[in-house]
RNA sequence: GGAGGGGUUCCCGAGUGGCUAAAGGGGGCAGACUGUAAAUCUGUUGGCUGACGCCUUCGAAGGUUCGAAUCCUUCCCCCUCCA
């Protein structure tokens, strides 16, 4: 049984490390409590917490205790980290229903038993702060100089960085303190950004505790060809199914460039490296078998194993013409919208796949839509009511937006 | 507080009175090629309209003008140097 730590490089989920060895050691030999924050700034998590997410798992599942941090404390001043601009604050009851959501997809990937995983908000104890007494405990031990110096920080000199952003750094770092005392909590990771943050706390602890803490961060994902995680046509990627659909789950994954495959399949599912090798040494048309196992995996940790399958199916239904179309996304109109004919222009935009009349007319004119395999020619095309009697029709958009309408 | 520079369409960035819905690049979308990949090439990229055309847009609000992103006034915001 290799240890948790090495499970994690060979993955390659670690990008940084405080000590290698010393938390390669500490990992093997007793229970360690680790914790990732999470920005509740949107009201779903995305693709790109899912690494994170993974790693927690893989630490959880050889039996360490994770905590999952909520950031609603300092969600409200915003991480100047990576940014250009100043992130927008959000109100606290905004805030508190997105940890809300958080909650509940964060427990599909871990178990928030109160045991071997707890959730918790640092809103507790950043709120009631005081703020002499926290420049008094906290601030004497941060050098600005030393902060200046962080890069985190000097991409942002150029821009602008306003003083309740500058610290945010000494807030992060407080909060793996206090998780150091009350849980004993001696691992924080994070993506490749957080370094600064996470070496931040780790040195707090040390100065204040004298105890010794860890950092680890995660590589920051771009696919092969330099784009980023978890963004397609339509926005960022969510685990709420009803912002991004199982469909268009699996459908992101499973258009993953071929060069990610292997990447991905070690970070985003927990199929023994063998088989990871394996499927991701795959070329040319067969690694496509590779692509249809990601998809199918990731998507049944995300939403379970039922939707994956459903969502599995519905794919092969459109693009192999073998499956079932169950989990195609469905438009499902009343007799009165379509009356004696409904425009292919109205059926593009109410079922979503163009944003606007103008948009709907491109697509036409330029010959990406088709109806039930047929090409539409003409932007006054119409379609009758029989057409979308009990199946319905497939709905074309380019190569792979597709929706069935159906008079219901 | 003083002096100077700047806020342009999703992003970057041209544009200093009509030829500007606004160059160019990025990104997006579509087409070709393919393997639901990448790369490449082509087209397209404010809204409404079958079309003619109409409407809205260049930080905000007013004004000058036949006509303004471009000129004037006030306001808001950002940056640089000085204090």
């Amino acid at each position: 049984m290799p240890s948790v730590y090495d499970v994690l490089l060979e993955r390659g989920f670690v990008r940084q490390v405080t000590h290698e060895e010393a938390l390669r050691e500490l990992l093997e030999k007793e229970q360690v409590t680790f914790y990732i924050g999470f920005d509740p700034t949107a009201d779903s998590l995305h693709v790109g917490h899912v690494l994170p997410l993974m790693a927690m798992a893989h630490l959880q599942r050889a039996g360490h205790r994770a905590i999952a941090l909520l950031g609603a404390g300092t969600a409200m001043i915003g991480d100047p980290t990576g940014r250009t601009e100043m992130r927008r604050m959000l109100t606290r009851e905004a805030i508190a229903a997105n940890a809300e959501r958080f909650k509940e997809q964060i427990g599909r990937y871990l178990a928030l038993d109160g045991e071997r995983g707890l959730l918790l908000d640092n809103s507790e104890w950043l709120l009631p702060l005081n703020y002499i007494g926290f420049l008094r405990e906290i601030g004497v031990h941060f050098s600005v100089n030393r902060m200046l110096e962080a890069e985190c920080f000097r991409t942002r000199m150029e821009r602008g960085l306003s003083f309740i952003e500058f610290n945010y750094m000494l807030l992060q770092a407080y909060d793996f303190l206090v998780l150091h005392r009350r849980y004993g909590c001696r691992l924080q990771m994070g993506g490749d950004d957080q370094w600064s943050n996470i070496l931040a706390g780790a040195d707090l602890i040390r100065r204040v505790e004298g105890a010794e803490a860890f950092g680890l961060t995660f590589p920051l994902l771009t696919t092969s060809s330099g784009r980023k995680m978890g963004k397609t046509e339509a926005g960022a990627v969510w685990l709420d199914p009803a912002k991004t659909s199982p469909y268009e789950f699996y459908q992101y994954w499973r258009n993953t460039e071929d060069a990610d495959v292997m990447r991905f399949l070690a970070l985003y599912t927990f199929l023994p490296m063998e088989e990871v090798r394996r499927l991701g040494s795959l070329r040319d048309r067969a690694i496509n078998e590779a692509k249809k196992v990601l998809a199918f995996e990731v998507t049944k940790l995300a939403h379970g194993e039922e939707a994956a399958a459903r969502a599995q199916a519905a794919a092969e239904a459109l693009f192999e013409g073998a499956g079932d179309g169950e989990g195609v996304p469905t438009s499902v109109l009343r007799p009165e919208e379509v009356g004696e004919a409904i425009s292919i222009l109205d059926l593009l935009v109410r079922t979503g796949l163009a944003p606007t009349r103008s948009e709907a007319r491109r697509l036409i004119d330029q010959g990406g839509v088709a109806v039930g395999g047929e090409k539409v020619e003409s932007i006054t095309a119409v379609l009758p009511p029989e057409k979308l009697q009990g199946e319905g029709v497939i709905l074309r958009k380019g190569k792979k937006g597709f929706h069935r309408v159906r008079i219901g």
